[in-house]
DNA sequence: CTTTTATTTAGATATTTAGCTAAATATCAT
DNA sequence: ATGATATTTAGCTAAATATCTAAATAAAAG
């Protein structure tokens, strides 16, 4: 939890997660809507896997970065709810496909 | 925002805004909850109301530090609309009255 | 007016962070 | 094997952050 509020610290690397959102991409590709060096974003991705909000998949020479949104939602719930904020509610099952499904089979 | 995520970035402040919600709280009073120094939670305090979390009344001798839930609200709220993670409920006008309302420091 | 209490400001230091360039690694194509 | 491409690791600097002690400010109490 500390390690996800310490990485949305950062607006280049919460709008990397903004762009993760849409769609899985290389770091290259993130990489070109920011104005810094490859070396640099490299080290922002580092800190959002450390924070376990992106995953990655090595395609052959390229990375792809998936972004975790449940762990981003975990973190943001629980926090809401220290506050009384409340109900943020759970992921309903994204349309394109793209959720974050890795977790419990949701008992009904 | 952003100054809100740098905020929310460090677990004592976290904690701080945690206490503040319970109750408006002087400083010294919330330095006491932590090992760290005085001047220490003074700049701590600053930052939150950098970000726009607190407000401080000064009364006598003693400064009370109040949470300003809507902001922490509007800030979870709009991050989380940027990922469909939804609706954090708007602040159901908090039951004991600790509320944001008191625009009007007693102006005696 | 002097002292006490509550808090902040100043000044110093240590740690962390964001950024860079250059080099290493891994994969793919020739 | 060589070269090209994608990404990370290493090593560095500059700036930001967290922390401390000591001093300053402000209000209250004597």
């Amino acid at each position: 939890m500390n390690n996800v509020f310490k990485a949305l610290a950062d607006p280049t690397r919460r709008k990397v997660l903004e762009l993760l959102r849409q769609r899985p991409m290389s770091a290259g590709e993130l990489s070109e809507h920011f104005p810094v060096s490859r070396p640099t974003m490299s080290a922002h991705f580092a800190v959002l896997r450390e924070a376990d909000l992106i995953e990655s998949n090595k395609i052959g020479t390229t990375i792809l970065y998936q972004l975790k949104l449940s762990v981003l939602e975990d973190a943001l719930l629980s926090f809401s709810q220290l506050f009384g904020i409340g109900a943020v509610e759970r992921a309903a099952t994204k349309p394109a496909g793209n959720g974050q499904p890795r977790k419990q089979p949701r008992r009904s």
